[in-house]
DNA sequence: CAGCTATGATTGATCGGCAC
DNA sequence: GGTGCCGATCAATCATAGCT
């Protein structure tokens, strides 16, 4: 079908894979809103300032990360607990932080 | 920041964490491409159609003319390119929304046509 | 280097809402 | 009572990046 479509409509896509930390942000972000991993249009947007990236690119990376998630659950189950225990920690360390407030305003 | 409750989990806990939520159910209709009304032409419904790059031309230049079309000049395009007029319709609607967003963000630098590297 | 997978982008078509 | 549009999303596919 004209395989000679793209070659310069399509030279576009010099795609570039996002800084670790970026898609680290964007994967924090899924994992713990998995019940729900559609961001807002302002959350988008802080998503996109703190990755440096799109909004464009935001909205690309969950639209991929839903449908590829939902289509190979197994295969993301490793990387899931990964950020769920990263978050765990995060508010472990939080609880602490707040038991010890408590403590040391209590008296 | 309320919570999430869940929505559904039909499995096992095998893990404690990654359940089975409802937006990973959602499955879309498969698209009702009618075809133009003669013959089988056009998609054997439920599938994707790839526009031609005949067709993709002559909808963008239409494109530059009017953002909007008409009914009349709808039904015309349709016949001229053998596409529904819903095709057609749907074509002009995404390409608006194309057109929104290469405004809306890409309206930055678009320097280094020439050399690059 | 080939062969494979992971990943960002594109796009025809859907879904829910809203206006007319 | 439809019909078109918008906004967001889906789902399939493209083309490339990057690993083995």
């Amino acid at each position: 079908v004209m395989i000679l479509r793209s070659r310069f409509l399509d030279a576009r896509r010099k795609r570039r894979n996002f800084s670790k930390q970026a898609t680290e942000i964007l994967n924090e972000y899924f994992y713990s809103h998995l019940s729900n991993p559609y961001p807002s249009e302002e959350a988008k947007e802080e998503l996109a300032k703190k990755c440096s990236i799109t909004v464009s690119q935001v909205s690309n990376w969950f639209g991929n990360k839903r449908i590829r998630y939902k289509k190979n659950i197994g295969k993301f189950q490793e990387e899931a607990n990964l950020y769920a225990a990263k978050t765990a920690v995060t508010a472990a360390h939080a609880v602490a932080a707040a038991v010890q407030n408590n403590q040391t305003n209590s008296p | 920041l309320s919570e999430d409750k869940e929505s559904s989990c039909g499995s096992e806990t095998s893990t404690p964490t990654a359940r089975t939520f409802d937006w990973m159910k959602v499955k879309r209709n498969p698209p009702k491409t009618a075809k133009v009304s003669e013959l089988g032409l056009g998609a054997p419904s439920g599938l994707r159609t790839n526009f031609t790059t005949r067709q993709l031309t002559e909808l963008e230049k239409e494109f530059h003319f009017n953002k909007y079309l008409s009914r009349a000049r709808r039904v015309e395009i349709a016949a001229t390119l053998e596409l529904n007029e819903t095709q057609v319709k749907i074509w002009f609607q995404n390409r608006r929304m194309k057109q929104k967003k290469r405004e809306r963000e890409g309206g930055r630098v678009l320097p280094a046509p020439p050399g690059c590297p």
